[in-house]
RNA sequence: CGCGGGGUGGAGCAGUCAGGCAGCUCGCGAGGCUCAUAACCUCGAGGUCGGUGGUUCAAAUCCACCCCCCGCAA
């Protein structure tokens, strides 16, 4: 059970071992992007190429959907980044139970955005937790786990997609000891507890009184999408990439310090922030070079306002 | 039919409303200035104005259809 691109590593590694896959579920096709085309998630385009039979329910509770489910008989249920908190009916219908894919280090970012807040939070390393699944979010007993490091480069895209691949290979040795009966899972620790909210568009808006450490953090957690965003001049302004720059205090949080060919440095509540890419509504992703050329923003303007 | 912005020398943009010589910043090339430089000055090359059709004496500009890029919302 999964629907984004994240899980596609997982299922694949499942395709590609000895075990049958009965079926996929995954979310219903929804409108989607400009347009709102309807759009198949990406897990169900992965199962049709491998002719793996789709369920796609609207509710998860609904019984015919549970009837569906029981008929295929399942041995154990594996859930990757489904989106659906599953009620205790799904998770107890597979002989061996349902365990899951989550991509950090449990108990540590519970909920649906681990990678992104994991960088925003400024954590050295992450991993992933392949758990007994429980009624409560991400709170199932530890079955493995395995630790990533951040590195300072890490987007939450380039992340989730090394995550992604570090989840299926840890899925796979988790089913083979739990056939090997050797596997304990351990309870969750009770302290270290935190949660990783869906990201929404407002986690985006860049705090010009928070430090330029913090930004750039949320920067690149945000990259690519949905990315981190300010405003010019009323205009959305994304920001794909920008670095810290130490500088003394100086103008107020939001102030452009300097607009010039090594970027646009701008004043935070703690040291400066160096916009490296940038994109204004409506236009493509620029280097700040070849946006200063064509919207200047001249040292003074303020930024997010 | 969800709302909206855009496609103009290599890059980013103005010009379109109100049709009339293809413009700006940057880059590139040559020359000059300078102890020197990504600085400054002079000159230069480079464009089927996304495509097709239409209107017109005349279309980047007006009309119709199509292709592509992007923001919002979901």
């Amino acid at each position: 059970m999964g629907t984004p691109a994240f899980a596609c590593p997982s299922l694949e590694v499942l395709l590609a071992g000895p075990d049958q896959v009965v079926a996929v579920v995954c979310q219903p096709d929804r409108p989607r992007g400009r347009g709102l085309a309807v759009v198949p998630p990406e897990t169900k385009r992965l199962a049709e190429r491998h002719g793996i039979h789709v369920l796609q329910p609207e509710r998860v509770r609904d019984a015919a959907f549970h009837d569906a489910l029981r008929a295929l008989q399942p041995d154990l249920g594996v859930v990757v980044a489904y989106g659906r908190i599953l009620p205790r009916v799904v998770l107890d219908l597979p002989v061996h139970g349902c365990i899951n894919v989550h991509a950090s280090l449990l108990p540590r970012h519970r909920g649906a955005a681990p990678v992104q807040w994991a960088i925003a939070a400024g954590d050295r390393e992450t991993g992933v937790t392949i758990m007994r699944m429980s009624e409560e979010m991400d709170a199932g007993d530890i079955l493995l786990q395995r630790t990533l490091p951040i590195r300072p480069d890490h987007t939450g895209g380039t992340l989730a997609a090394e995550l992604a691949e570090l989840g299926a290979a840890a899925l796979r040795e988790a089913i083979d000891a739990l056939k090997a009966g050797r596997l304990e899972p351990r309870p969750q620790p009770a302290a270290g507890v935190t949660f990783a909210p869906r990201i929404e568009r407002g986690h985006g808006r860049l705090d010009w009184t928070r430090p330029a450490a913090e930004l750039e953090r949320l920067v690149r957690a945000l990259a690519p999408a949905p990315s981190a965003f300010t405003t010019v001049h009323g205009k959305v302004l994304k920001v794909h990439r920008a670095e810290v720059q130490p500088g003394p205090p100086g103008p107020p949080p939001g102030t452009v310090v300097s607009a010039a060919a090594d970027g646009l440095v701008v004043q935070t509540g703690e040291g400066r922030l160096r916009l490296l890419e940038v994109q204004l509504e409506g236009r493509r992703s620029l280097p700040v070079t070849a946006f200063l050329t064509g919207y200047p923003v001249p040292a003074g303007t303020c930024l997010g306002r």
